[in-house]
DNA sequence: TAGATTGTTAATCGATTAACAATC
DNA sequence: TAGATTGTTAATCGATTAACAATC
């Protein structure tokens, strides 16, 4: 009853995807074997990160050789659960879930668009995506037998801020697990169901902020800039 | 000569717009006063970390009060840099650089999008957005102009991975001194320059491992779903 | 064997949290 | 004054990194 793995840490779940990303390239390049060292500088990182990093999923390299590209990439794929297709439901079709539903960027890496749906009548119908990933805007109502139909655990909040969290509530009854939230709210979830959250408008804001620094930097001492305080 | 303020950690700075966003919301209701605790409760957070988060920006609270609500959403706005417009620049027009020049997220919050350029001739002319805020796609050539014109410093890596080298250097050649990346690449970008990468595939890969370590967990321990081992 | 590189240990660093004196 | 809540200290926890023995 011991469990097969120690938890892998949440900062190197957050990197092994980008590895991934790294080997995949490499190994479409002919490269056949890899160091740590050479992953880090595509990856950018540094060595021993890379090492600790790929030492939680098993001893997979070859000590004065190397790590094989083909056979890591084996391995991160199936400790992230990336070696079959998960299907993805998404809910809010307006600008952001009508480009999401057509990014070809999921299909191209293992998730499939199987519904979108949207509250407005409107957006019902409307076509996304192409070919045999196109999916038509369901209403909200047809959640439940989409998410049945296709065994889908994932679900993603492309709604507008004041109706995310009813959205993300028809999820979880529908049967979600896992909620990707694109929008600006905090969301309540019951304690089980993971939660992920991307705001495009924070990223901004943190940018905003080195820009800021920068520019205070840049600043002589006697600036106009300076804070008021009350 | 010293600095005036001492460096906000990352952490701090990652959770400043969650505050934020939460105190605008907050105002708009029409509540004045808030303690650590509110705050933290309708942040997802403890409020152990919202007074230590706080406390970097100053003493802005009132013992045996809270905070005031108003004030402390001036303090982190002007902290981040959001006591005025940003405007920023998109490269790549293609599903995703159309919905985020489309995107009513980014003028909600301060950020406009003054121009949107593609290498794709059959994109130019392309009309996103509405209103005010509408832009049309321009050929790469007039990043600079667009740079120059607009004063923008903040720029938006909207193209296929296989071009999203070339277009962070152009807007660096142009005089962007942040990146925000969407395509799924390290972008090598020179010392000074800030990239912030959102790669939504991997966000959605991270939830498959949370669900895949659901599945394992759920499964009996003589599961066919074992592992395999070389 | 000599050179290279992993996997792991131990040191360091940064972030989180509990606890509480300060003070409204 | 009594009750509430901040701001800060100190303890704890987790992540990063350097260093090096193990070993190909």
């Amino acid at each position: 009853m011991t469990p097969r793995r120690r938890r892998i840490p949440d900062a190197t779940v957050a990197r092994l995807p980008v590895y991934l990303q790294v080997l995949v390239e490499q190994a479409d390049l002919g490269v056949d074997n890899i160091s740590s060292e050479g992953l880090a500088e595509l990856a950018g990182v540094n060595a021993a990160k890379v090492r600790k990093d790929l030492s939680y999923l098993g001893s997979y390299g070859t000590r004065g050789v190397g790590y094989e590209v083909a056979y890591l990439v084996y391995q991160i794929r199936r400790e992230l659960g990336l070696d079959h297709d998960w299907p993805v439901v998404i809910i809010g079709a307006g600008n952001l879930g009508q480009a999401l539903a057509g990014y070809g960027g999921f299909h191209d890496r293992g998730f499939d668009v199987v519904g979108i749906v949207d509250v407005d009548p409107d957006k019902v119908g409307i076509r996304l995506g192409d070919g045999d990933d196109a999916v038509e805007v369901r209403p909200v109502s047809e959640l439940p037998r989409i998410v049945a139909r296709s065994g889908v655990s994932i679900g993603v909040v492309a709604t507008p801020p004041s109706a995310a969290q009813q959205a993300a509530e028809q999820l979880v009854a529908a049967g979600i697990t896992s909620v990707l939230n694109f929008a600006p709210v905090v969301l309540n979830v019951p304690v089980g169901v993971t939660v992920r959250k991307v705001d495009l408008a924070v990223e901004l804001q943190i940018l905003s902020y080195h820009e800021q620094r920068r520019l205070s930097a840049a600043a002589p001492s006697g600036s106009t800039l300076r804070a008021v305080r009350p």
